[in-house]
DNA sequence: TATGAATGAGCCTTCATTCAT
DNA sequence: CATGAATGAAGGCTCATTCAT
């Protein structure tokens, strides 16, 4: 047989890795990080333990890679609403947006909450995601004054607040959470002159 | 020499029961069970391991204690609101005491959370909390219908996503939230005729 | 109270001296010595551990005067057998009381057999006990030369791996075994001039 | 570099069970199953506990290994004496190859009677072993009725428990034992038409 | 005489990581 | 790229023994 091609093998391995962090957020999500075993996530993955170091150099590069991936894609998420003119408008669609993630990407949800509740595991976390959650809370503080609201630092803080309350309580409950009426009752609330 | 008497020895028990318990919930809370070890839980409690078998059976049923007087702490808290007539009153009073809670017993709130996300540890404890959360959804169900809000069971559900929305955000700020303004707005908004 | 007087303490500590030995003699048979903890011992002597230390040194001290005990109650059933003249009569009184034996002491039997077979628990005991066989060995055979047998020391060695034998399968059958028949057949056997 | 091959991998597996369960076995046989450890078998394999683990999933798994292998090679010892047309020559075969057995197979001798005498460690050997015992019983007795010998069932029982009792001397005394003068009696005995 | 709290060493087992192929 | 044998440290748990009362 001839060898592979290095296009080919760069798809291998593409692959591969992809493989290995989805069986490994998959994992973490449920059992947590410390209750991970490489030997369950190589095995869920299909592939050795020997191959799962090849592509990473430890379980605490690959939690690494799945939060910088889980990051980016919730950046990615809200980067075009920036250009929403209408305050109003935009924070409807940020609730919108926010609680869909919480439904679509349940594991990165359960393991970042959970990082951010155990420090202990990656202290380097905690401080990326302060980061995060201060411009978020910027952003959002600078709609509601946009909008005129009162106390529009309290309101931010409360509304990201609520879409982490919300999307916890729709992960813990799954299949019993009426998640769309509880989303329209707060875009009826928010998404209008007037706060409800 | 004669032996202790019982209640010396019930004494001891007691004293020694409850430094383990606190030991391990200090631990639990921020390294996870999992990322907590006996040996851990035995140095914090300036006991040696085998004393600390001598009191629990193994890890789980140290957790298990804990779960049980800490929802034993909160069902506490709330029995005494019943008596409570003005529905609103009754609300704020609700709003209260739950931010408080998180405030004031930040280790068995991160655990809890934690928990629920991780249902692999203990699957026992969902059922039991799904429970609780359950009937304290009718309650506060039963005070928005009372108070003539519109869609009482859905406030409901937002209103307690908010507890727990709030408290997550509390912990994992700790020095940095503003707590009391975020109540103080809750309040605000939930405990007078016109929701806001 | 009136304190208890010397003689009523030396039954009380005789007393309690031979239920420690009893208890630990039927969970050493059936649980073997490594198997078998101190707790164990004490709960089901019902007492406490620390009362079981102030009777024996250790564990190991335990075994020794179970040991001890047990040869003597074995030395003693044989110790009139010697006073029987007829040789035939002698090997058949052996016979019986031997298998007896294994009937009636069921747990020190177990417990012996497994000592000889594990020398690593208390080398001594071996030492002891292969004295103990040597003269039994030696006595068999006089009796099998007074009875004008041919190879005397042979029959004699094989008698007494029949008692062992009989003896070993008695106790791992129990109620299956039909000992007395087995036990005729062996005086039929051996019980008269013309060996079988 | 290639992966090793799968038959370079299971020719390593089976060196390396083969090793480990002679170690058990040697170990169990004179210190008893608790008394044995891990490391101990570990040690005298020259394998770390790890990979111990790696071949038996636990101390109890590798007692059954051992079990179910010297079972194997006690039935086919015997397997192949089925042919044998006259009782009493078939009787002389199977005298010779249960002492011989005895003397070469000690260790797993030892460990066998331990574990009938102490069946807490394995109550299911127990049940494995005594239909084991019940077949051979039945084969014997067939013998002696072929024979011609009254109580053939007695006779069977009682020629049985001598294998056991014989092979228990041998093995206890070890050097100081004439097995093969016994072996001779005993074939003398019953290798004939007239039982001795 | 009697109790049971307390200790610490050691046991069985798991697991992240390395290595030979 | 890929496998799985191998290691060693650490984790959960047990147990003989000591000690204060």
């Amino acid at each position: 047989m001839s060898p592979r091609t290095e296009s080919q093998n760069a798809e291998i391995r593409e692959k591969t890795r992809a493989t290995i962090l989805e069986s490994a957020l998959a994992l973490f999500a449920i059992r947590g990080f410390h209750g991970t075993s490489i030997d369950a996530i190589a095995s869920h993955a299909k592939i050795s333990k020997g191959l799962l170091y090849h592509y990473f150099a430890g379980k605490k590069k690959i939690l690494e890679a799945i939060i910088y991936n889980g990051l980016a894609e919730i950046e990615t998420l809200f980067a075009d609403t920036a250009v929403i003119e209408d305050p109003f408008q935009h924070i409807a669609v940020l609730i919108e947006r926010s609680l869909t993630l919480a439904d679509s990407n349940e594991h990165f949800w359960r393991l970042y909450i959970s990082l951010l509740l155990q420090p202990d595991v990656w202290a380097d976390f905690q401080t990326k995601f302060l980061a995060f959650a201060e411009s978020t809370t910027d952003l959002m503080e600078r709609l509601f004054r946009d909008a005129g609201v009162e106390n529009p630092r309290e309101e931010a803080l409360l509304l990201l607040a609520i879409f982490d309350g919300v999307g916890l309580h729709a992960i813990i409950n799954r299949d019993g959470y009426p998640l769309a009426a509880v989303k329209n009752l707060l875009i009826k609330k928010y998404g209008q002159k007037r706060l409800l």
